[in-house]
DNA sequence: TTCATTAACTTTGGATCCAATAATACCCGT
DNA sequence: ACGGGTATTATTGGATCCAAAGTTAATGAA
């Protein structure tokens, strides 16, 4: 098969994620190369990746286990990236905005308020606002030109829910959707004015209290039997 | 040869750490393994950590090259680590602390105490305070009970001179010394003051404020030739 | 002499082999 | 039937093999 060595942490960061393999699932390296019709070489390497990205557990001789993420567990990395996305975005403030970065942060903001403009979204809005969000973020990010946040902020991106693009959304109530998404876009406009302003202090706090908008979600997740589910509302 | 696997990613972390690899000196995996005297397969996992580690930097289809540590990613790691554990000590407040955990923070400051004593410090002395400085440290961010942090702060403690215990010292200049260290002690008395009462936002400040008493010594060090050495004050 | 084309050599990355070891199953004695 | 000890199996982890791809060197023509 021959699947690159990179796409292969992938599929299986993926298949954790998406409650493929069930939480707590022991997983060998045998089975799990057959199931993906590799060898078992790629398979050693993402699962000791994995396991640094805190998505598995070693057991001694017994391979691996999927971890449990607790509902504590999210809310801590959610803290932890906001205090990480406040620290770039304060730094980014104290050097001053370079004009490009400051042209894309404002391009988001114009994107931003033409799908909220009609008052409704739709499924593809939400999907283009998910982008342009992780944009937005990434943008602060390398503003900061800070290496080690991004090598911090790498960690907490494999988790589940901490993520900035894991701002998922619910289709069944794209209402609800709307005024998150729209609370969380103003957020982004208060942000880029302490930004332009220098306001370190302001966008640091700011970012923080936008980290926990993602949060706010994760109220309708539960775990039940190891496996993720959604709420009925 | 068959060492543990685990032991040759220390073991090549010590070698770019201690400067015996130069700083971006390429690393083939063969002349690496056979200077280890073992086979290509554990080199070519200690690779990919380290390089996850931010250690090494993967050049496409030439290995792995030494990372030139500048003198501003030091600064940057000292920022993060200081957010990180400002943010486990105000949680740590939040939460109150067990009495377990004060006791312990309690030992360290009567700890420290004694060695500041005489008003001089001899090299031993110096040896007790970073232990007894690591304890501090690590019991505090055990006391956050925060995971998403203890990951995030295990990918800075592998960077040199950002971790707690790196607070390097000048064995040349040991009345400096006692004049630093007895500043971080000092600190850690406001720390365990603000944390016993409870004082979130003041935990916090303070704890980014000790993190920068790490930093104060890499003014000292400068990169020559790609090898650490110590400048003559 | 210089540039291009090609051949030889490096070097990585996956596949497979083998040894060490822990877990399990089995068997025999009580 | 039960328990202890031994044999078998399962499973990891390092060593080695092989193929794909890149880099360097060499040769030849302009």
């Amino acid at each position: 098969m021959m699947r690159d060595g990179q796409s292969v942490i992938r599929i299986l960061r993926d298949k954790i994620i998406s409650g493929e393999f069930v939480a707590g699932e022991r997983l060998a390296e045998i089975p799990t190369a057959e199931r993906l019709g590799i060898s078992r070489t790629p398979i050693r390497i993402a699962f000791r990746a994995l396991a640094q990205e805190g998505l598995l557990e070693k057991l001694p001789r017994r391979g691996y286990q999927v971890r449990n993420v607790t509902k504590a567990q999210i809310v801590d990395s959610v803290e932890v990236r906001g205090v990480l996305e406040g620290l770039a975005a304060r730094q980014a403030a104290e050097a001053g905005l370079s004009e490009s970065t400051r042209e894309q942060l404002h391009s988001c903001l114009v994107e931003g308020d033409k799908l909220f403009e009609n008052g409704v979204l739709s499924e593809e809005d939400v999907e283009n606002y998910q982008n342009m969000n992780m944009h937005f973020h990434a943008t602060l990010i390398a503003a900061s030109e800070n290496s080690a946040i991004d090598a911090a902020l790498a960690l907490s991106d494999h988790l589940p829910f901490a993520s900035a693009n894991a701002l998922t959304f619910n289709p069944l109530q794209l209402q609800v959707e709307y005024r998150r998404l729209h609370y969380a876009h103003m957020q982004h406009h208060a942000i880029y004015h302490a930004l332009v302003n220098g306001q370190g202090a302001r966008v640091e706090a700011l970012m923080k209290e936008h980290a926990h908008a993602t949060l706010a979600y994760s109220d309708l997740f539960d775990k039940k039997n190891g496996k993720t589910i959604l709420k009925q509302p």
